[in-house]
Order: structure tokens, then C-alpha cells, then sequence
DNA sequence: CTGTTCCGGTTGTATATACAACTAAAAAAT
DNA sequence: ATTTTTTAGTTGTATATACAACCGGAACAG
């Protein structure tokens, strides 16, 4: 693999910041995401609730290291485009439940396959071993971080 | 190396937002940006110019992937604090190079360090050439789509 | 030369976000 | 039981950012 700069470890910080920016605005373009009346902040929430329904508003603040005031306002957008709904929950009603409607449903299935496709584009000449190495790395690193730190 | 999710290569999208994510909270906290008049966003400014001065503000916004407007704000921010100079250009009027003051260079060494630090922390349970590995997967695909993108 | 286009940077404005203060509900302490 | 503390979510406010419009200087066309 040719590269024409070699990272020293110093530079996750900022390589990591570079290529989530960069990937993550090529994903928006591709999918054309501000037709679809959202933007590139929503696709974290989208992509969870994608892969577990029924999350609390807490939770995707945690996983999406986002303030929790933060997430109350996407949250109240994505409700009002009819992307998904809030639910008290039945047995302790501090808590509201996030759920996919059915168009909700329909963009991740839409949005999915896209999300794919820009990874593949970016990565065309990386060797898949690596590749797949390197989403491992970044999955332990997420995990290290996120065991230790202050969640609110 | 135990995983608690195994991503699949879509994951790469979120996965690197999130590591980005974490990795600025935590770096900003254990060098104690915000006691130094900082805030994480200035990093990529300061790590760029620390490599090579007299950048003009065109090549830092495209090389940290932010608007040139942004760019422009936080210089003057920067500026103010005695990080940074703005010096036009003798041959190309319309160029500002940015140069690091004694301030912004001693900042560098203070900073740079406790990037290390916190990437040693974040991966000390990985495997060195995993992670060096992952460090070139990432270079490569920021090479990728820095190469195919509009610059403005 | 002179007008046109392009390029680097700045300013206006709207949105996204974080932090702080708050409300309501649950859990824990007494 | 009652008070205190903790937790989930909301709202107020300040800052960061992107997008659009703009300005001045350079390059280019005739």
C-alpha cells in the first residue's frame, strides 16, 4: 500500500478526525441526505436505532458521545419529520423510548446500502485484511474509551 | 484482542466519528485545553502549523476539511491569544501565511505530547502492528477521498 | 490596456452543539 | 413515611460551523 505520509501513533487524534469528516461528508453527498430533509448529525442516531429499536434517549447520547441536550433536539426534528417517535416508558416514566416509523424504517433501509458503498469507494485499494484489522483496532479503541469515562 | 461489537466494514462511517469523538474528549481534558484559552477544534490548526508554518488559510481548511469561513474565525480567535500571526504574502496579496508565535510553538511542545499520551492510552491493549496497520488503513483512505473532493 | 473570470479571505446569517440551570420522576437514606 | 439524592429529559444561552454573499487582488482574454 503506497501512502504519502506516514503516520507516527501520535497522529490517530487527528487522522481519525480528518477521515470521519471526510467520510462522512461524502457519505451525505452520495445519499443526498439534505434532500431527504436530513443531515449528517442524524445518521448516528438513524444507524443505532437501525440496529436496536426501543433505545433511550440517554443511550444514544452515550453511544453517540453526544450532550443529551443535543440529542432532545434531533430527536424532537427527526420526531417532527415523522422519522420516529418518542414513547414513555411504562414502568418509569422519566423515560422515553425512540422508535423507528415506518418511513424511518425505510430510510435505514435506503440509507444503509449508501453508507456501504462510500466505505467501499474509500477503501477500493486497501487489502480487506487490513481493512478489516483496522475497523478492529478502532472497535477496541472505542471500547477502551468509552469504559472509562464520565457519562454525562 | 476481545471485541465487544464486531463491526462490519459499513461500520466504518460511525465507528470513525466516534473514535474521533472520544479521542478529542479525552485529549482536551487530559492536556486541559480549556485552562490554556483552547478548545479541541484548535488543535488541527495548531498540529498543522506545528509540522510546517507559513500555511496559508486555504491549506488548512482544506487539510482539516472545514470551511475557509471557519477557518478564518478561528485564526482571528487564535490570533488574539498570541498562538498564531497572519502575514500577507509579498508576491500573492490576497495570500495570508500563518506562522506560529513563541506562544504557539511552546504550546506545540506542551500539547503534542499529551496527544501521544492519550493515543497510548486509548490502544494499550493493542497490538502495535495492528495498530500500525490501522494507522496506514486510515492514511490510505484519507489520501483517497482528500484526492477526489471539491476544495471549496 | 481593459474587462472578465478566478481565487483567497472576510462578513452576515442560520443551524448545531455544549454547558448550565431546571423539572419531574425514581431510588436511597433516615 | 419523609427527606435527600440521583436520573432522564427539557429549555436558555453562548459558541462553532456551514453556506451564501461579498471584497480586493491576480490571472487571463480580447
Amino acid at each position: 500500500m503506497q501512502q504519502s505520509v506516514s503516520p507516527s501513533n501520535s497522529a490517530l487524534l487527528s487522522l481519525s478526525n480528518r477521515v470521519a469528516r471526510l467520510l462522512t461528508q461524502f457519505f451525505a453527498e452520495k445519499a443526498g441526505l439534505s434532500e431527504l430533509g436530513l443531515q449528517p448529525q442524524h445518521m448516528g442516531v438513524l444507524s443505532d436505532l437501525w440496529q436496536e429499536d426501543g433505545l433511550r434517549q440517554q443511550d444514544l447520547a452515550i453511544a453517540l458521545i453526544k450532550d443529551k441536550a443535543t440529542i432532545t433536539r434531533m430527536l424532537s426534528y427527526l420526531e417532527e419529520q415523522n422519522v420516529l417517535v418518542r414513547i414513555a416508558d411504562k414502568e418509569d416514566r422519566r423515560i422515553k423510548r425512540i422508535y423507528l416509523t415506518h418511513k424511518g424504517k425505510s430510510l435505514g433501509h435506503q440509507l444503509m446500502p449508501k453508507a456501504d458503498q462510500v466505505t467501499q469507494e474509500a477503501t477500493w485499494n486497501i487489502d480487506p485484511g487490513q481493512l478489516s484489522i483496522c475497523l478492529q483496532v478502532l472497535g477496541q479503541i472505542y471500547d477502551n474509551l468509552n469504559s472509562c469515562r464520565r457519562n454525562d
